[in-house]
DNA sequence: CCGTATCCCCGGGGATACTG
DNA sequence: CAGTATCCCCGGGGATACGG
């Protein structure tokens, strides 16, 4: 496991193999990027951009380029007048679709059930300012 | 979806609600903490800090506030003296061990891959620089 | 159109010293 | 022991301009 420690070197100790994909999915952008492309499909460069809104193209190309390292994503080049480069998923990039739900699929229950808890401590007691949330256990 | 656009702020026009936990598991040194606490169970400051070695005490303390904040980590705060603080993963927190495995399994399954097709290569070709390595699709 | 090259700036994070 | 306070530094990332 790791994350961040003094140099992302590779030999790490006692590391934990998922590290990698954590990595991976936690640089910059990436969700953004990732999501993109599953939702709307295959696209260029430029539309890709367009739609991670406020990314510099400098970051884009970094993480695509990270991105297609590690063969989550695929780049195709077409030597045409003006080039044409679109970017897509590649099989291996969808396999992480099942974890993203599951992900999904927490993050939402969680919001719901903070929102109940909430909404619920306004009722019996109405404090003037929403406490930060606390866990059962 | 996000993760590091220009202000980490709520309000995401076309956000993606797993955003929040990638964005906390994203954190650095997250993972490690989490993985200690997985691993060695409820444990105190000192103890943590040693574990994810080379974390400074400022970095270990601001990341144990923002999963408190989460609820994804409990702290437990003896007056004794010296104070003893003890922190575990919350039920919450244990909530994510699935998606971890997940995780973790899809890594292991892929580094298996990359080095069955590496040996692969050498076998045929024996090149001298291993290439980066390419999805098949 | 799809990038790379350059410059420059801001703040994240480490080291150190100190308190309850 | 478990932090907070302070200082300081380095590089990640944006803006801009240019090349194929």
């Amino acid at each position: 496991m790791s994350t961040s420690p003094p140099a992302a070197k590779a030999k790490e100790s006692v590391s934990c193999p998922m590290d990698f994909i954590l990595r991976m999915l936690m640089g910059p952008w990436t969700t953004y990027i990732l999501y993109n492309l599953r939702t709307h499909g295959p696209q260029r460069f430029g539309e890709l951009k367009r739609r991670v809104s406020g990314i510099s193209a400098k970051m884009l190309t970094e993480r695509l380029r990270t991105l297609e390292g590690a063969a989550l994503v695929k780049r195709d080049y077409e030597a045409t007048i003006p080039p044409k480069v679109t970017y897509s998923l590649t099989k291996r990039g969808g396999e992480l679709d099942e974890v993203m739900d599951r992900l999904a699929e927490i993050a939402i229950r969680w919001e719901a059930e903070d929102a109940a808890k909430r909404s619920g401590r306004l009722i019996e007691k109405s404090p003037e300012k929403a406490p930060a949330l606390q866990a059962a256990e």
